[in-house]
DNA sequence: TCGAAGCTCGCAATCGTTTACAGGGACCGG
DNA sequence: CCGGTCCCTGTAAACGATTGCGAGCTTCGA
């Protein structure tokens, strides 16, 4: 509670030195005598003295933040990425502003400006539903840029994602050999979300691939939330009775239909099997356990953090190594099955109780 | 991805006024001769002049950026509160950098520094689980503090945090009036957390205003993570077989128990009734629905953000009718118990079937 | 003994704003 | 015609650090 007070005018002062050797002092290796340098240790020590970060930023042009905007933090995914986006940053010597998009793609848009102002070295985009007036946007943003979960549209602006095309093929595929043929596929209720559509297109290929008809894949389209999920869900069975593989465009989404599925008396995984998209912390521990796939959060966040930083140290120095491929456009990392308690074998007798 | 260039010279160059008529002109309301005004604006634009926001800071001596330290933004019950705290600072024209615990209170501890030094204009620290250490670095912060979610411990540092107690109380009644008697409690693993430690008073003072021994209550200790809650539960039925009704100290825990109960082959509500508390936005969603203490979390997050920018004001102006009772001390928020599916009136015919 | 080299450290400019103070017109009343 | 008010705007000094440049001192070799 104490305000801050002693600048470092004061260590000088009482250390009998100038500010500048205060400063070369106080940063270290700079040639300043073992005798100097103690002393004015013991005074800043005595002072209490701290440094003014905005001082320094001022001065050196760089503020050692990242800005990182969220499409919505109440999505168990984004936590994820958050704390592991946090966690790379703070490693690295920088601090994170957070800025919470809650779904609206303006208020997303808005809070390019917002960090903007607030001149932040590097700037994270986590969101699968770029507009293009996002994209105008971004193209003003005064400091480097970095895509989580979209393509990069925007030259110079790197993107790192999931392989969302590949997801989808690897969630048919497993519904596939698990004997399902009537399948059906809870969409993004956002026209924008490209993850959602990358997807789905995986998942057709796969059903094309293996011989089914063009229209074998029920594609519903979800209202937003866990209920508009479970209410899509009920519309499902109603519209398609016999469906019994559920593929849906996230884990939430899987959540939500797995309850409407049970509200209308289907059992989950014995009378449909249910897939997700993401691998939520949570997914283990609903019921039945989900089965999904995995993204890898951590992996992506190192990235985007590795290829912002290089960016912004002017993209020379220590890049090799830890972002591998030049961070330059678009980064696919792989997703893998992770098969739970929510999918099972069809069973071949009759077509579901109801 | 344009370097920021153009500062307030290039502006008043352009404008042919000086830097102090474009400042004057571009905050508005301070009187500047409307045409100089126009030509002011109709320079900045032209150049894409965003004024400094550090230069801004540094000579304001103010921030306009809250620091935001979480105990751990993977559990839901977080970015519930990081999502209104950010949304009321956004209002309030304040950015949130953040930080995130990751369970860890050294890393806590850490983020005091790492916030301080950034000069945020004020701290918010949402945590259940302050330590001594805690209490006196936050002494030494050199801004406003306010405390989510524990008691205020240290001198002018308000606190607003649930009424945990209550919420115990509720919860202990909740299951008492559904009959039952053998009920257990799962604990915080973590012997610093208050919160819980709170709840569980409540639960006990209910249980002994009816009359029950005071040992009637088998309180189990639980370890980390769904994972840990899980093991824990089923460590609950192995000792005491003929419990009833599982009280857990949040919804995680709850979440993770009621994996466990079933894992041992018992039914939730039918053979074990389960309660969680924070009604996280997942709770209605898991299978049964949860039986839960839902916590004022937007309340908690205006009340925190309203008490630290009429104190960072300099605790004059409008502090009336935002902050009911001056921000001295701690401020208790009221719970509601949000009654579901996972808890029912216990079975009178025979102990669980196990 | 002197010059060059090598350190350490101080001077002062700088980063981009804001704002107290003062200057200078315009306008008005006497 | 003059002095006093008001406005509007410019001058310049902060805010608190960093750093190029050069001054002074030591040290060393010739």
């Amino acid at each position: 509670m104490e305000p801050r007070i002693a600048t470092i005018r004061d260590v000088a002062a009482r250390a009998g030195v100038s500010t500048a050797t205060v400063s070369r002092a106080l940063r270290k290796s700079d040639s300043v005598l073992p005798g100097t340098r103690q002393r004015v240790e013991e005074a800043a020590q005595a002072l209490r003295y701290r440094p003014s970060g905005v001082a320094r930023s001022l001065k050196l042009r760089r503020t050692s933040t990242i800005g990182l905007i969220v499409t919505d933090i109440e999505n168990p995914y984004f936590p994820q990425i958050i704390s592991a986006i946090e966690d790379a940053a703070r490693e690295r010597g920088h601090s994170v502003l957070l800025a919470d998009g809650r779904r609206d793609p303006e208020r997303e848009i808005a809070s390019l400006d917002l960090l903007g102002d607030r001149e932040v070295d590097g700037l994270i985009i986590a969101s699968s539903e770029l507009t293009v007036r996002h994209q105008d946007r971004i193209r003003e943003v005064p400091c480097p840029v970095v895509i989580i979960n979209s393509e990069s549209t925007v030259a110079a602006v790197p993107a790192v994602l999931s392989d969302n095309v590949s997801g989808g093929y690897l969630a048919a595929e497993h519904v596939l050999a698990l004997g399902h043929r009537n399948i059906a596929y809870l969409a993004s209720p956002r026209q924008d979300d490209r993850a959602a559509g990358d997807r789905l297109i995986g998942t057709r290929t796969r059903l094309q691939e293996s011989g089914l008809p063009a229209d074998a894949l029920r594609v519903v389209p979800t209202e937003e939330g866990v209920d508009g999920a479970e209410r899509a869900s009920r519309h499902v069975i109603e519209t398609y009775p016999d469906t019994t593989a559920l593929l849906c465009h996230n884990d939430l989404t899987a959540i939500g239909a797995m309850r409407g599925l049970r509200a209308a008396g289907l059992r989950v995984p014995h009378d449909v099997s249910v897939m997700g998209f993401d691998d939520i912390r949570m997914a283990p521990y609903v019921d039945p356990a989900l089965t999904t796939i995995r993204q890898a959060t951590d992996e992506m966040a190192r990235w985007a953090i590795a290829s912002l930083l290089a960016r912004i140290r002017g993209g020379r120095e220590e890049t090799a190594g830890e972002v591998d491929g030049e961070p330059g456009e678009t980064k696919r990392l792989p997703v893998a099955l992770v098969a739970r308690e929510s999918t099972a074998q069809v069973r071949c007798d009759t077509g579901p109780s109801r």
